[in-house]
Formats: C-alpha cells, sequence, structure tokens
DNA sequence: AAAAGGACCTGGTGGC
DNA sequence: TGCCACCAGGTCCTTT
C-alpha cells in the first residue's frame, strides 16, 4: 500500500533512470483505472523530456517542461524500469516509452491508481489544489496542526489521514505515529493541547523518516522500481498486531475501526484519550 | 461547514 | 477441493 514512504522510495528509484530521458510514446493496455486514462495520453507525452521526477503528497510529477504527467499509485500500484522489449504481464497497465529503450511500467491489480496528463500549473491541479502540508517540510509544525484541528470534533487519525490536513499520512503510518506519540487514534482533533500537536507532528515526521530509510514498508504487494520489498514492515510496532504484546508495555494492543479504516493502539502508551471515561486528556 | 458513508477493484484468506 | 463472503487500502463524491 504505497504511502509517502513508499512513494518516495520509488520516486529515488526511477528518478536517475529517467532524468533527462525523452518519452518515444505511451502504450495503454488499460485505459480503466481510478480516473480513465484519456485517448490522447500518448499523443500528449510523446516527445517529451522529462525534466525532473518529483512528488507532493503520494502523487508522482514528471516535470516535462510544458506539462506533467501525474502518477498515483492508489493502493496495489508499483512501477519498475524495464526493457521496453519485456513482455508485459498481467496488470501491467500502461507504459512509458523512452528512446533509450527503457520503458516505465505501471502494474496495478486493484487499478485505484491514475496516469494523467496536464499542462496546467501543477500547483492548480484540482488533485492537487487542496492538498494539506507535506508532513516533511517546515509548513507542517505542531502550532499548524493545533490551529487547523480546532473544534474538530473528528477522531486525530482519521484527521491527519485527510489530506487536506496533512498529505501522505496513510493508515499505517497513521497508527505507527499516533502510537509513538502516545496519542489514542479516537482523540477528537480539537481537544489536543499544542504539545500533544507537537508531539504528534514530531512522531509522523520520525515514522515517515525511518520508513523512507528503510525502502517503506512492504505488507502484501509493495516494491520498489526494482521488485525489492520495503523492510519498514519489520518495524512496525502497532499495526496489525491486535491481541500482541505492546511493546513498550507489554499490554495488548488493540484494534479499533475508526472511519470505516482498521486502527491499532496500545491503550496503556496511548491514553490521551479514553473511551470509557469519554473525554479524558492527560497532560503530555 | 463538517462528518459520515458509498463507490471504485482485485487478490488473498478463512469458513463451510 | 471448490465456492463464497469478506477484507484491505486511498481518494473522491454524495448524502446527511
Amino acid at each position: 500500500m504505497p504511502e509517502l514512504p513508499e512513494v518516495e522510495t520509488i520516486r529515488r528509484g526511477i528518478e536517475p533512470h529517467l532524468r533527462g530521458r525523452i518519452i518515444r510514446g505511451a502504450i495503454v493496455r488499460e485505459p480503466r483505472l481510478r480516473r480513465p486514462v484519456p485517448d490522447s495520453f500518448a499523443e500528449s507525452v510523446s516527445g517529451k523530456t522529462v525534466q525532473t521526477v518529483g512528488r507532493r503528497g503520494k502523487y508522482l510529477l514528471f516535470d516535462c517542461a510544458c506539462g506533467h504527467i501525474l502518477i498515483h499509485l492508489g493502493m496495489s500500484g508499483t512501477l519498475r524500469i524495464a526493457p521496453a522489449k519485456l513482455p508485459p504481464q498481467k496488470h501491467d497497465h500502461l507504459d512509458l516509452v523512452f528512446r533509450h529503450g527503457v520503458c516505465l511500467r505501471y502494474r496495478d491489480p486493484r487499478r485505484f491508481g491514475s496516469v494523467l496528463w496536464t499542462q496546467a500549473p501543477i500547483r492548480e491541479h484540482p488533485l492537487l489544489a487542496n492538498l494539506g502540508p507535506e508532513p516533511l517540510s517546515n509548513d507542517f509544525t505542531g502550532k499548524f496542526l493545533y490551529a487547523s484541528a480546532k473544534k474538530r470534533q473528528q477522531a486525530i487519525k482519521i484527521f491527519i489521514m485527510d489530506s487536506r490536513n496533512v498529505t501522505g499520512v496513510g493508515n499505517i503510518y497513521a497508527n505507527e505515529a499516533l502510537f509513538l506519540a502516545g496519542i489514542h487514534p479516537a482523540c477528537p482533533a480539537g481537544q489536543l493541547s499544542l504539545q500533544h500537536c507537537r508531539r504528534i507532528v514530531k512522531a509522523i515526521r520520525k515514522v515517515l523518516r525511518t520508513a523512507i530509510a528503510q525502502g517503506g514498508s512492504t505488507l502484501r504487494d509493495f516494491t520498489d522500481h526494482e521488485g525489492n520489498p520495503g523492510y519498514f514492515t519489520q518495524s512496525l510496532q502497532v499495526y496489525g498486531r491486535a491481541g500482541e504484546a505492546c511493546v513498550q508495555c507489554g499490554g495488548k494492543i488493540q484494534r479499533l475501526e475508526l472511519g470505516q479504516r482498521a486502527s491499532y493502539f496500545c491503550p496503556v502508551c496511548q491514553q490521551s484519550y479514553s473511551l470509557r471515561n469519554d473525554k479524558k486528556i492527560t497532560s503530555p
């Protein structure tokens, strides 16, 4: 499940292969992704030079000077650098074919991703315009989180997973960050103190940085551009560990459903909010 | 305005 | 063994 660290891992992997390279064309085998790949896609990108491969949240942005290719990997998407002649496999929905004989191959069994071309100023693109700050940028501070969470009743975990508040934090890292911060995932966002918010921001940044350093997390199908899994999976402290022992206190990790997503937490280490006491907030 | 819920999709898994 | 229901996940859209 590509979240920010997985997307960044892929970005770092593919950029050296593609920077300055000219796109010969594109082969669209299956246009029915989350949003359809437009008929004009191949024509739009052919002849363009990839200047840089950037990232905004979980979107990859191929800057081609006169426009951008925008790729989202959804939940099961991967990108590989492959010889253009290598026969495609099932779910290899799209190839960007380069003049130097390699292709960038997009595979996405669940077809939740997107591949688009846009000539609009990239920040104004409808999919990017409303994204919150990058969690690893200086814009994402405890103060910022505190201000935006004010008066919000929404559970903090749902709040930080909403890309309008901060971009790139998915289910795995939201769980891990809140554990690290010692904050209960169901705590209403508006009830957190500035200090709580500072802890959460710090934790999000630490979790993401560590995960990037380990090449992301592989639960089922994530691999980098060469097909290698990520190793952060081994560092997961709560995600997917319901019933197992907390690494800090030995207590039992619990599972809770929030916003139709599985949440995992240690009821001892994450006491900022107690479902029984309703609104108990302990100071940090 | 904010929150909740549905839709999209397929592979893997667990139950019978 | 086969069949089936169900779950996982990120985003966007609609409804409340």
